[in-house]
DNA sequence: CAGAATGTTCCACTATGTGAGACGATGTTT
DNA sequence: AAACATCGTCTCACATAGTGGAACATTCTG
């Protein structure tokens, strides 16, 4: 692959990029492993390696030689998760869109140029938090994905769409950037966009974004079904319920985030309370 | 001012400090608090905090002019979980283990010197798991941090030890370095700790360590009751299920951790790209 | 035992990040 | 309204902090 280098920020964001590489093998990774898929020397790889592990962001197994991610990482993402996501706040409009829908409801930011699932309700499991949450799809082919690109910034559309890879899922997925901006310009005027099986056969649903009550984008909701058992009409009868829980959120975010008289808490030193 | 941070590795230990620093905040953090929170000249917290949003790790909110933890982190987070923490795999062991005593588990793991819990069980109700897990607690003052500590590497204690801050929570805690060692010693003696009302009145626990079958300190297991239920002796009692667990997860570990023969198994949906 | 992998260390070079201070734009006080 | 205060942004001479080629040490492999 081509080493794109638009901004390739300094030491920090090679680090960080390295963090990448790792969580990118499902599995604690060697050296040299990581040498081929960071583009760097393995000198500096090495130093950095040793930066992070010392910082506890990543774990070096002596034994096996080898590198994972750390479990720093948790902790500072429970905080990414409760304060900067959208899911705490939208809980319970989810269960509630879930219990009267009945269908499989997700919740999604954009991380980048990609489509982060923060948060999903299915038919009938309980969340599985993690295993769920967290993980990362394409955004040019999946409904939540291209209904937040509609209403993003354009400055934001312009660096994002030239990094979709634009791979064909399915017949129906969108394979080059100006259908997809035509795509787009349509779910703008609609409000809600389509996923007609573009990501996987036989996957419908319907997306809406959500955005705050100045008009920013903040994430998308969607609803997700199966050809089998329902339509793309079944689907838009429930558009309805979608954009009323989008507005639900956004007025939750809203009161949530001006309220903010609190003074400085407590030292940032001093570790939360949690029984044993 | 206190040398927060274990010995501040370059700039992307500060990077990852200035982190850590957003994270303190329970809401999205301006860049004059910021400064006085982390020792940093404005500039160069500035160019830090441009670096980590332009990275995704932050996202900065124009209207109010704030920064707050970016959704990249769950991304990591998510790779984190399933991959270095013992979660995935103890998950089975938690369910039986808090089947069979119908107690509240906790699964924990050394954070430098801090206990991170990554999974849960309640007694009653269904996991709940990004308010639970990630949650840090102190190691000196309970069942699963002493019991970790008491198995941990000598040089590790070394380095954590002197970070305990040995505040007396009850007046059963442990305040000091010299007593903890004792009691680390007699701990590793029995194989168990016990956590007698020292960070929470009422609320006492019995835990063990996971030791690889190498030896290796992996993490800790825990049962905790309160006193009005239970006594230590009850909790005793539930020692067998519990070091059975601890060594049933050790084992699932060891089978996982090795048969790394197979290549990048899955096209793992669409790795991102780091730079861009 | 040669040979080829690996992980680790060294060190001269300079690119990178540094931080006091200046600037302009809001917002607050007299 | 003018004077003041505060905050975010930007600049620039400086040296710290990161770089990476190459040599070294240490295991696997044939």
């Amino acid at each position: 692959m081509t080493e794109v280098r638009p901004p390739g920020d300094g030491t920090v964001g090679k680090a960080l990029g390295v963090l990448d590489r790792v969580a990118g093998f499902g599995r604690p990774a060697r050296l040299a492993e990581l040498q081929t898929v960071c583009g760097l020397p393995k000198a500096t790889l090495y130093r950095l390696l040793q930066t992070l592990v010392s910082q506890g962001m990543l774990t070096h197994d002596p034994d096996t030689q080898t590198y994972a991610l750390g479990v720093r990482l948790v902790r500072l993402a429970h905080a990414a998760w409760t304060q900067s996501s959208l899911a705490p706040l939208a809980r319970q409009h989810l269960d509630r869109l879930s219990a009267e829908t009945g269908d499989t409801v997700h919740l999604a930011q954009l991380d980048g140029a990609h489509v982060l699932y923060v948060d999903k309700r299915n038919a009938r499991r309980p969340v599985d938090m993690f295993s769920q949450a967290g993980r990362v799809g394409p955004a040019y082919c999946t409904g939540v994905g291209k209904a937040m690109l509609a209403f993003a910034e354009p400055s934001v559309l312009d660096r994002v769409l030239p990094q979709q890879s634009f791979h064909g899922f399915t017949p129906s997925t969108i394979t080059d950037e100006a259908a997809l901006r035509q795509e787009l310009a349509q779910i703008r005027a609609d409000g809600h966009a389509f996923d007609r099986e573009e990501h996987e056969p036989g996957i419908i649903c319907v997306a809406v974004p959500v955005l705050s009550l100045r008009g920013r984008l903040l994430g998308g909701l969607s609803i997700t079904g199966s050809v089998t058992r329902c339509s793309l009409d079944g689907l838009t009868d429930e558009l309805p319920k979608l954009t009323a829980a989008a507005q639900a959120i956004a007025e939750d975010v809203a009161a949530w985030r001006f309220p903010e008289a609190e003074p400085a808490s407590l030292a940032a030193n001093e570790v939360p309370n949690v029984r044993s």
